[in-house]
DNA sequence: GTCTATATCGAGATAGAC
DNA sequence: GTCTATCTCGATATAGAC
């Protein structure tokens, strides 16, 4: 991997941020080394330090780019039926994170590595994209179409319940992404007593 | 926590482990010193090596334990009927983990951070309990008392949603552990169908 | 069994040449 | 923008005295 001297701005950010993603969801953040990144992406150690201030800058980044990308991507058609809300919601949830499973592992691993400052910002975010879930289930309720005894439980349940496939689920196992997606919709259908 | 020289075999061990315990949980295993851990035990870091050949053995000591207590604490009642058996595993899955969820999380956190052999000898403790579960739900189907599609993806999204709880449920909260174990349990029931 | 002292290593981060 | 060289620090683990 080693390189020749020269500048290489505009593709040198994207790919630290990239090599240090795979590294931190492999390692671990605090068992990844600077030295490491650098060398994944062909650079001197210390040549990163033109893309972040330090180490901690470049995790924060990678958590909450994840995060705004979560949040933007989540779909929020509040016209439709709760039901419909509910399966599509589900349905966006798996499949976006399940293509990001390595930023998904250590935006809940690394949190504990963030100062209190940065993690109250990911903190945040990631309540605000819990509540979307929490209002389909809230109007479902109003709506007399879902029977759910807590909706902030529910909400805590289903969102485990779907992150969780994540940690076993690869390409070209024995079922397909989709075929898991609609085993998983149709449990959480059932779990939430829709109509 | 400075203290003069001494012998004190029979203690100094578990409390190693538990300040282990307790800081790999808050700051991550490679995070964390062997000289923190002495100075919360009262002891020099190299005290530490009569009772560890490394870090690495007494992070898979604590992981190894977990399971093992994990195994022989869940019930094992193949008498009664699927739905009651479901019902105690459940019940019994959250008072255990909840009780240790200092462990949970880094039984989960830092496997990565196992040998391959090690990490196998975890794996293997791990798919024993799920199959447990597994095993339940099977026997409901067969029974006919369980709507469950798949077996196995049924198992790890009770097991993932159940575990979830200890990421969030703190003592002195909103809902007591009797009242979440009760509306988990009831979400888990609508989930499989239980008649 | 615990202490003090230390060997060895690699970490994060910075300085200045090109 | 990247390199090489380096500062400073703290890590794991060991040795030998008590």
């Amino acid at each position: 991997m080693a390189r020749t001297q020269g500048s290489h701005a505009q593709i040198t950010g994207p790919r630290i941020r990239e090599a240090a993603l795979h590294l931190f969801a492999e390692h671990g953040f605090a068992a990844v080394s600077m030295r490491q990144i650098a060398a994944k992406v062909g650079v001197q150690a210390g040549a990163l330090y033109n893309y972040t201030p330090d180490k901690q800058a470049l995790l924060f980044s990678l958590l909450k780019g994840h995060m705004d990308e979560l949040l933007s991507a989540a779909p929020d058609q509040t016209t439709a039926s709760p039901q419909d809300r509910l399966e599509t919601f589900v349905k966006f949830h798996i499949e976006f994170h399940l293509q990001r499973h390595e930023a998904v592992f250590i935006s809940y691993m690394e949190l504990r590595n963030l100062t209190a400052e940065n993690f109250e910002v990911i903190e945040s975010l990631r309540r605000a994209y819990e509540n979307r879930l929490e209002t389909i289930l809230r109007d479902g309720v109003a709506a007399g179409v879902f029977s759910v005894h807590d909706t902030k439980l529910t909400t805590m349940a289903i969102i485990a319940m779907l992150t969780g496939i994540t940690t076993w689920y690869r390409d070209g196992g024995r079922l397909s992404a989709d075929e898991v997606s609609a085993t998983y919709c149709d449990m959480v259908r059932k779990a939430v007593g829709a109509l």
